[in-house]
DNA sequence: CCTCCTTTACTCCCCTGGGGAGTATGGCGG
DNA sequence: CCGCCATACTCCCCAGGGGAGTAAAGGAGG
C-alpha cells in the first residue's frame, strides 16, 4: 500500500465531483489542472487503476458497439482520503522557466536574441491571457462548466491571472530596460531601482521555530 | 551525439563565467538557478561529464591531500553551443503548485484546512521574500557575488520578485475572501469581481499564423 | 593535540514520470 | 461511402528525482 501521489489525489478530487471515463479524466486534467499540475496523458490512464486497487474508486466498463470505456467513480474511502489530503499542507509552487534561464545567460548571446526571448515571454503570457479572458466571459454570462464549483475555480483563476499578468508585466518592463542597453551586453547597466526597492522593504517576520517551509512537507 | 538538454546549457552558462568544480556547480545551481530551473544534485554531477564527452568543456583533476576534485572549464565549442542556445526560443514557464490544487478541491475539506493552506502559501512567499530582501541588500551595498553579472541577475530577480509578490498578494486576498465564506463551503459565494475584471479586458491580438507558443519549441 | 562536526566531493541505484509511438473503433461531414 | 477527427486506450524507452552511501579535508572546541 504505497502512499498516494498528489496526482492520485487530484484525480480523486475530479471524481468527487462526478464519475468520469479515463478519457474524460485526461481531458479534464488537460483543461483545468494543466496550468498548475501538468501530467503526461499516459500516466493519467494508469493512475485511476491504482485508486481502484486501493479501494478509493470503482471502475465499471461501458460498451458502445464493440468499443469499451471505463467509468470511474469515487468510493466513501476515496472521499475520506481526499479530505485527509486537503488537511495535510502540500508543496509550494515549483517553477521551470527555460526562457528566463536564457535571459539570465543572455550576455553570452546577442541583444537581438535577448529581446526575442523577452518577446516570446510576452507572447506566451498573451496567449494564456487570451484563453483566460474567453473563459472568464463564459462564467460572466453563466455559461461556464460546473457552475456549482465557481467559487473554488475563481479562487484558482485569480492566482493564475496574477501569475500570467506577472509574466506579461515583467516581459514588457524588461524589454524596455534591455532596449536601453548597448549592443555589447557586458556593458549593460543594471536597473538599480529594482534592487533599491527590494532592499528598502522591511524584512517580514520569520516564524521562529514551529513552522517549516511548505515544500518540506 | 544526442542533443544537449536545457540543464547542459545552464551548466555551460555557469562555466562561461568561470571554471568551477562539480561541487561548486551544484552549489551554484542550488543558490541562483533553483528558483526557475531546479535539478537533482546527483544529476548535476553527471551532466558536466556529457559536456566533456561532446568537447564543450574540459575536465582537470585537482588534488588536495589525498582527495581529488574535478574542475570544469568551457571550450570555444562550448561557447558557440551556448550562443546558439540563447538564439533558439525555449519553453515558457511551467508551474507545479500542490497547495493550489488543494485550494481547488478545498470544498471537499473544511474551511479551516482551506485557510491553513492559504496561510502556508503566504508563509512560503514570505520566506522567499525574506531571502530576496537579504540578497538585494547585499547588491545595494555592492557586496553581492559576481558584480559584473548584476544586470542579468537583476532582470531575473525582477521576475522572481514579481512572482513571489503575486503568490503573497493572492494568498492574502484569498484569505480575506474565504473568511467571508460559511463553514459549508458548497454554499460559498464566488468573488465575481475577479471574473468581471478579466471578462471586461480587451482580447490581446493573436499573432495569426507565424508564431507558435513558446513551449512547443 | 585530539575529537567531532561540517563541508567538500563525489557514486550508485531504484523507481517515478515524461512523452512519443502504436492500435482501434465510433461518429460525423461532405 | 470515404475520410477525418474524436474517443479510448496500451506499451515502452529513457530522463530525471532523490535518497543512501562513502570518504577525506578543514575547522571549532576542549
Amino acid at each position: 500500500m504505497p502512499p498516494l501521489t498528489t496526482t492520485a489525489h487530484a484525480l480523486l478530487g475530479l471524481l468527487a465531483v462526478q464519475p468520469w471515463t479515463s478519457y474524460e479524466l485526461t481531458k479534464q486534467m488537460g483543461r483545468s489542472l494543466q496550468h498548475f499540475w501538468p501530467r503526461a496523458e499516459s500516466k493519467l490512464y494508469e493512475e485511476p487503476k491504482k485508486l481502484v486497487a486501493q479501494g478509493l474508486a470503482t471502475a465499471t466498463t461501458r460498451t458502445v458497439g464493440r468499443r469499451t470505456s471505463t467509468v470511474y467513480a469515487i468510493t466513501p474511502a476515496g472521499r475520506r482520503a481526499l479530505r485527509r489530503w486537503t488537511a495535510t499542507p502540500g508543496a509550494g509552487p515549483v517553477l521551470e522557466f527555460e526562457l528566463l534561464l536564457q535571459v539570465f545567460f543572455g550576455d553570452h548571446g546577442t541583444k537581438a536574441d535577448l529581446l526575442d526571448n523577452l518577446d516570446a515571454c510576452a507572447e506566451w503570457a498573451a496567449e494564456r491571457t487570451r484563453t483566460n479572458i474567453e473563459v472568464a466571459r463564459e462564467y460572466a454570462t453563466g455559461t461556464g462548466p460546473f457552475p456549482a464549483r465557481t467559487a473554488q475555480s475563481t479562487l484558482v483563476a485569480a492566482f493564475l491571472t496574477r501569475h500570467w499578468d506577472a509574466v506579461a508585466d515583467w516581459a514588457a518592463w524588461a524589454r524596455g530596460v534591455v532596449e536601453q542597453w548597448p549592443d555589447d551586453l557586458s556593458a549593460a547597466t543594471p536597473p538599480w531601482e529594482v534592487i533599491r526597492e527590494v532592499a528598502a522593504r522591511p524584512l517580514p517576520p520569520s516564524p521562529i521555530g514551529r513552522i517549516r517551509s511548505a515544500e518540506e512537507a
